[in-house]
DNA sequence: TGAACACATGAACAAATATTCATATGTTCA
DNA sequence: TGAACATATGAATATTTGTTCATGTGTTCA
């Protein structure tokens, strides 16, 4: 390839990308997913709203490791919590996540 | 909550729960957008195939960086290469992958 | 053939991350 | 109020991960 070519193309493609503070937000988001533990945690709030004993239950993990995980999941608004009494109940932030969640497993199941 | 219907909940989502190796590879595979370094290689190739050294130019990043990138993106099948000459030209390997970007984009724009 | 180039890869290091333990906060109910 | 319970959080630790440097592999072309 020709050197000059080159500069070409990396200002063209360049000129065209996100912003660049946008691909690290992007970057963060996904890094969320990334963790077995909190995909775990997404799943099983699929099906309903959960307390943090109960998740621990399903996900077989130390109480204190899932909140330090929902805590995670609730930063990158992945979901909302409602205190009822002694308990807190978490559920899922919106339905873009369980249509990451599909696509994903669409890929892996190729 | 009574203990005895907290177990039934945890019961019945466990049972529902996708296979645990299933979501180990998920996580594996959205782990792979958790960089900003492979978030930025894959935008640029949201255009068109790039060879290596054009990408480093692009993202701002040794060689040798990227090429250790572009082999976890090929390890998870989001990418594929093609010789020609000196030069490995990459490409995206789906359509999925624009989609899931696109998502994660419009959960953090909101 | 051998010099020059593009890319890949192993080792080393620094930084980020997940988990656990211990403990703090907040709620209920006797 | 104080004991019991559910959850949150700080500190410490072990592991994982990204980057760089040095070097290896493969290709072209004079």
């Amino acid at each position: 390839m020709a050197h000059e070519e080159h500069k070409e193309i990396v200002q063209e493609i360049k000129a065209n990308m996100p912003n660049a503070d946008t691909l690290f937000e992007l970057a963060d988001f996904f890094k969320v997913f990334g963790d077995s533990t909190r995909i775990r945690i997404m799943c099983a709030l699929f099906e309903r709203e959960l307390s943090v004993c109960c998740i621990a239950d399903i996900v077989g993990m130390e109480q204190s490791t899932v909140s330090h995980q929902l805590r995670i999941l609730r930063q990158e608004n992945l979901v909302k919590v409602r205190r009822d009494g002694k308990q807190s109940y978490y559920s899922l932030e919106d339905e873009h996540i369980q249509k990451i969640f599909e696509m994903g497993l669409e890929h892996i199941l190729e």
